[in-house]
DNA sequence: CGGCATCCAGCGCGATACTG
DNA sequence: CAGTATCGCGCTGGATGCCG
């Protein structure tokens, strides 16, 4: 019964989430993705495929605990998906779903905005320490 | 002297930040704007300064911990201005600078994938711990 | 190569109590 | 009302060692 269908489709798209809401799922997807690793793996893997060891070259600084934990977070959230080639060395890599890149623009931008307007940061920083160290 | 001017403001406009980089000022700002608290705070804002008690009952199960440690950390990087209405009792407004306000589209297009994608990644998630107990 | 298991130090964060 | 101060626990996340 399409009635039923279109329905039901229209009682799931009305199924409201708001991240103020302190128990909303909204909420815990809101922080798991705000996340400086998902920002940098999703704009690492904007050029297309990667694997594990090239990602972890990409990003300096990051522990394979930390890294695998994360890829492990966003290929459950859907956001990328992991394929294994059986060889010796064993081959692994990772790559974008759909989900993964509808998101990827904004968080590529987040990234871009912290490394743009570093400059303002840095000076709204001195003159804040300058107010109370006078 | 202007060209001495001008040639100062290329040269600062040169410095590359790269968050990529693990000890550079940009990754650690993506850090900071990273967080859940900061994406909330600043939607919150959206519309206009607000006291600290409204934005203490618009962003549900926040401690007052974390609201004044979030707020003083934004202010500080200039995202927000902290207004003191000397009162009985005291009235303290935050608005947005226009520095926070260049950052508030971007993560409130977060905020609103998170809530739009719910359901996408719930089924990802459904999938994923499917496959990992069949 | 690409993990996983373990240990443990540090501090993030909540709860609570007190103030201008 | 809008904080500051203190305590204490849990969990994050780094370091290390082992494995298919």
């Amino acid at each position: 019964m399409t009635t039923r269908t279109a329905s039901r489709r229209r009682a799931d798209e009305r199924r409201e989430y708001d991240a103020f809401m302190a128990d909303c799922p909204a909420r815990k997807l809101l922080d798991r993705i705000s996340d400086k690793w998902v920002s940098l793996i999703l704009t690492a893997l904007a050029g297309g495929p990667m694997r594990y060891s090239d990602i972890n070259r990409r990003i300096a600084g990051v522990s394979q605990k930390m890294l695998t934990q994360t890829l492990r977070t966003m290929e459950r959230d859907g956001l990328l998906s992991r394929t294994v080639t059986a060889s010796v060395p064993v081959r692994v890599d990772y790559r974008l779903t759909s989900l993964g890149e509808s998101l990827l623009p904004l968080m590529a931008a987040v990234k871009a905005w912290a490394e743009t307007h570093m400059p303002q940061v840095e000076r709204a920083q001195a003159a804040y320490d300058e107010a109370l160290a006078p």
